[in-house]
RNA sequence: GGCGCUAUCGUCUAGGGGUUAGGACGUGAGAUUCUCAAUCUUAAAACCCGGGUUCAAUUCCCGGUAGCGCUACCA
């Protein structure tokens, strides 16, 4: 027996951003594909025109390619040609496959032209809530002899087809899920194709729906596994009938559960932003994003392992350890991974990652010389820690480049410290000594003179360093001197505007 | 209203007929550092409820409840 190779799919539609539900369905049809030696392909659901808009379709492919996720058919570019033997890989591109397969549904009664109006449906659908029934289609017209339908085309009556539903239950098999069952009472004949209105109120093109087209693609590009949200898990019974009618082998299902905000509501832009584009702007790396989002819904084997590569992911993802039950996105963990990676990841690349949130403060990123690069690296050394994600940095690292004398000398925070007489001695005693001091400032002489003040003073530990590091940085907590002190008096030699730390001094206790 | 899915610390999860119910994030405490961040150590924190099966149920079964999804000629 040969086992047929697999192949799935992640199949958005083009109608807004990649948000992170979709994102963690994409990765794990791409880790299950990897895993299991099959294919990965992309397939762009843009079969309602009303709200597919092209530009999301290149963002996808931008963010998928972000997350690491490649794919092995699909669409290349947004405007170049697909890659991949079973295309076109757009659905506005595959109506004529569509509309061949309902003609034959038609031709062998297993469909039927559904003339009922919206307001029948509607009634039919009250009736049944009213009655405690199921709200499925009576099925009315499944009879219409052909004579009557005839004399309903040629009045122009638009129409709707329909799949007859098979009087048998509806099972398929889930792979997180397990066995599922629907009876057949229970589900609707549903639409195939539906008849576009025009302007006009005429019947225009016929549009497939998406239950149909999903199937017919799934089937024809021979997807053997389906992997996407719960929330399709209702019209699965639907779409197994459309196989059932075109004889097609039934695919193995996986329906991921929904990704929720802390408000146990269906995670959206009002939880924040929670597109993929937005994490990356943030600051976001690939890799935390990646491990995040494997975690939210997986364990690993050992019940421990937290952080994982992409590479580590391949290996240890399995989908039967997925979990039915919905998760909830936790901005805090994520930002736990993040930091994680962050100081994981190498300088230059943090360099290139980060320099443009300094575009107020420095060169554009190809016009920076050595120093400056190394300069900026140091710099990340010193905050990366600091923050969660990259687009903190520039709050996190400000005073570096200048703060508010007044405002640092009044905030309620330091305002106290430096009331203190033993502030205003300690500080003044800084002062002497780098006045009369012309070089730069290395962490030696600063370590020598705080020494000094020290003896001379009998100030030390907190009453000795806060008011000073007020001083020096607006704040009276922050980084150690020992980096900082070489990075502000090189900043300033770099022609960064940035102030010396001599010039801190005197500006701040006045000459 | 109908149909379906789900239910272990606040959150993500491991586990599974007998366990001190494990890990991680977050939170508290301590160590370290002039301070903060980081780091290390440590503490508190959970099996939705009710029946049944069983010597034994958090685990299996049934029911309830709650949350979520679908219930479109959207995807």
């Amino acid at each position: 027996m040969t086992t047929q190779k697999v192949r799935v799919r992640f199949a958005p539609s083009p109608t807004g951003m990649l948000h992170v539900g979709s994102a963690r369905t994409a990765l794990y049809n791409w880790l299950f594909a990897r895993r299991m030696g099959g294919d990965f392909l992309l397939r762009i659901e843009d079969t309602d025109p009303e709200r597919s808009e092209a530009h999301y379709e290149a963002q996808f492919i931008a963010d998928l390619r972000w997350l690491g996720l490649d794919w092995d058919e699909g669409p290349v570019d947004a405007d170049g040609p697909d890659k991949g033997a079973y295309g076109p890989y757009r659905q506005s591109a595959r109506l004529a496959i569509y509309a061949e397969h309902t003609e034959r549904l038609l031709a062998q009664g297993k469909a039927y032209r559904c003339f009922c109006t919206p307001e029948e449906l509607e009634a039919e659908r009250k009736l049944a809530v009213a009655e405690h029934r199921p709200q499925v289609y009576s099925g009315r017209c499944r009879s219409l002899n052909q004579e009557t339908i005839n004399q309903y085309l040629a009045a122009g009556r638009p129409f709707a087809v329909r799949l007859r539903i098979q009087d048998h239950p509806l099972r398929f098999h889930d792979m997180v899920h397990g066995p599922i069952e629907f009876a057949a009472e229970t589900v609707s004949d549903p639409i195939l194709v539906r008849s576009e209105i025009n302007a006009k109120g005429l019947p225009g093109a016929a549009v497939p729906v998406y239950n149909y087209v999903v199937t017919v693609d799934d089937a024809l590009m021979e997807i053997t596994h389906v992997i996407r949200g719960d929330d399709h898990l209702s019209n699965t019974p639907k779409q197994v009938a459309i196989y059932e009618a075109f004889g097609w082998k039934v695919p193995e299902f996986a329906h991921l559960s929904t990704i929720l905000g802390a408000d146990h509501e269906r995670l959206s832009k009002r939880h924040g932003a929670t597109s993929i584009a937005s994490f990356r702007e943030a600051g976001y790396l690939p890799e935390a994003m990646v491990n995040y989002l494997a975690l939210l819904g997986w364990g690993a084997e050992d019940g421990k392992t937290e952080t994982f590569t992409l590479e580590e992911l391949t290996r240890a993802f399995s989908i039967e350890r997925v979990t039915p039950s919905p998760a909830i996105f936790d901005f805090e963990k994520l930002n736990w991974l993040n930091r994680h990676y962050l100081k994981l990841a190498a300088p230059e690349r943090l360099a290139a990652l980060a320099w443009n949130y300094f575009s107020d403060r420095l060169p554009p990123w190809d016009l920076k010389e050595d120093e400056l690069h190394n300069w900026f690296c140091r710099l990340l050394a010193i905050f990366v820690p600091y923050v969660d994600h990259l687009n903190q940095l520039p709050a996190k690292a400000a005073f570096v480049f200048g703060f508010d004398q007044e405002a640092a000398r009044n905030s309620a925070e330091n305002a106290p410290v430096l009331a203190v007489d033993s502030a205003r001695i300690v500080l003044a005693e800084l002062a002497d000594r780098v006045r009369v001091h012309s070089e730069p400032v290395t962490p030696e002489h600063f370590k020598t003179w705080m020494n000094e003040i020290q003896t001379a003073t009998g100030v030390k530990g907190k009453e000795l360093f806060y008011p000073v590091r007020i001083a020096l940085t607006g704040a009276h907590s922050g980084p150690v001197f020992d980096k900082l002190l070489p990075l502000i008096e090189e900043g300033a030699a770099l022609g960064l505007h940035i102030a010396t730390m001599r010039e801190r001094v005197e500006r701040f206790v006045g000459v």
